[in-house]
DNA sequence: CTGAAAGCGCTTACAG
DNA sequence: CTGAAAGCGCTTACAG
């Protein structure tokens, strides 16, 4: 574990310490002998840059944080690993460093704090809800931020989302084109986007069917059902607006004798990995998350690089994965 | 966002630049009245160390890596979110961040440079397979490391993992006092320590059980119980080494007209998000996983601070979760 | 194109 | 207990 340093690097290949900087980071105004040499040097020696001592002088982390909401909240997310990947295949291929903080309902000020001392450069923020005064605090200290989803109330900040109401209305065409005649949506939080957006786009497709409110969870999936088929016994077309509350809501169709498609055609949102635990396997509205992170990761490195850029924020367009429920 | 440095602490409290950092630093020899000044100039100006600056002359990055494998192999995995959940817990109230790295094939090199590069501290490994070298190159360096779970093959490295033999006899002795004569049990994947001692622990308390293989993946687990149900129809018990396998196998049951856990009782393993989304709810063996997390967090800390400490591992006791599958 | 030099913001022996 | 000073390892104007 000898340290190497850029000192000894120089001093082999017979150069400055500038020099040897220099080609270390790729300048093109470096004589090809001298950058020969320098190459050798750096790999006879196994020489590796002092992250610290670069950053000291760049103002740079290379580290970007992915701040997620407590553990209680990501248990049942299907999302996360998706998420991280999608992040990771931008971030990586540029030595940025992918920093995950988990918050508790105090500790969201640490993203604060890590940008102010200049560990990392900016942030990604997921499942940020209405109340949080984290967000407003970014964009007033004017730090590289991306949500993930649209903010509720609009403000100046960038954010990466899919078109909820497109993805809804596609759920709601599937079940008129299957004949579906008494149909019903279980909705999602309505004091989110994402759940509001779902159930109007939804209405605009099919604007006499039942309401039943869920809030996302498996849980609530399973009570909005019981509740549905009291409501509406001989219902034959659901969207339920998360494959998590749709793997908690089929089995309650089971239970009361229905099947699936047969007699209820279900169909979810998100294409996360709870559509596969479903029985049978769920037709549902895709969401690219690897995707849609990717593009996070993008737009947030853009801020970084280019502190005055316009604000953008970038929509994907879902698609319907047809299975087996519907 | 103007830079606050330590020098301009030190004029505000009109004393030296050590002087502010040791109070920064909380060191105890620092007169009561200068301690005052200082941290009235910290608070006053809003100061906040440089941690680039730091990590310069501490030669400590303050940051941990968790080195996972890739989307694919994540993607249905249950775990992760507690495994963050756990070792943030540990590592915070330290100041030390937590940095995610989902690797590619070829890219778990990246954290043996980051830990030569000093941008890592130690890192804590998940899912390595037998054949990656690199837990045996981070001990060759004296890098601190932590394994997620025993290696399959012997080595001086740290290791925390939960008693999977002694859960799989839960499993089985559960099974038995149920009253079930024909039991049989779905494993995981062989070439893995979880995977044989899943195993043999089972067998251990049931030896004439029937024995199909998986390798804990869902998918494997429908494939699994269809192939029992050909091999002994009349099973009557089944112990399932993942609950992720069990989530698949038990719709595999039903369609074949088979009550669970009236006909068939089921215990699983890992008390996962997966053991919730079953139908029924899963009785399964409870790893706790966030614990365990953080009891790796805590070894890696030991290691980094403490480099000639002595190599341990620590084993947790799995429990027995009664639902309602068995 | 290249090198000598300054400087990034901190911590830590070393004297006193 | 306190301060002046050295030094961590790099990058980057600035001359040449």
């Amino acid at each position: 574990m000898k340290r190497v340093t850029l000192e000894e690097v120089a001093r082999v290949a017979g150069v400055s310490r500038a020099t040897a900087s220099r080609v270390v980071n790729g300048a093109s105004t470096v004589d090809e002998s001298l950058r020969h040499a320098v190459e050798k040097a750096i790999s006879s020696t196994g020489y590796l840059p002092n992250i610290a001592a670069r950053s000291l002088v760049t103002r740079r982390a290379d580290a970007i944080g992915l701040v997620l909401p407590d553990e209680r909240r990501m248990l049942g997310d299907p999302h996360l690993a998706s998420v991280v990947s999608g992040v990771t295949r931008v971030v990586r291929p540029l030595g940025i460093q992918l920093v995950l903080m988990m918050t508790g309902p105090g500790t969201r000020e640490q993203a604060l704090s890590d940008l102010r001392c200049g560990r990392l450069d900016g942030v990604i923020l997921v499942h940020t809800d209405p109340a949080d005064p984290v967000p407003g605090r970014l964009i007033a200290a004017g730090s590289p931020v991306v949500l993930a989803g649209r903010p509720l109330e609009p403000m100046p900040i960038t954010y990466v989302d899919v078109n909820q109401t497109a993805g809804a209305a596609l759920a709601g065409r599937r079940l008129k084109e299957l004949g579906r005649r008494r149909i019903a949506t279980i909705t999602g939080p309505q004091d989110t986007p994402a759940g509001q957006d779902r159930l109007r786009g939804f209405l605009a497709e099919v604007p006499d069917a039942w309401v039943v409110h869920g809030d996302f969870t498996r849980q609530s999936g399973v009570a909005a059902m019981e509740q549905l088929i009291a409501l509406c016994p001989d219902v034959d077309g659901v969207f339920i607006a998360s494959d998590l509350m749709a793997n908690g809501a089929i089995p309650v169709l089971h239970r009361h004798g229905r099947k699936v498609p047969d007699d209820v055609a279900i169909v979810g949102f998100d294409d996360s990995s709870a559509a596969l635990t479903c029985e049978p396997e769920l037709t549902t509205v895709r969401q690219p998350i690897a995707d849609m992170a990717a593009e996070m990761a993008r737009q947030l490195l853009r801020q970084i690089t280019q502190p005055r850029a316009p604000v953008t924020s970038v929509i994907f367009e879902p698609s319907l994965v047809v299975r087996d429920s519907g």
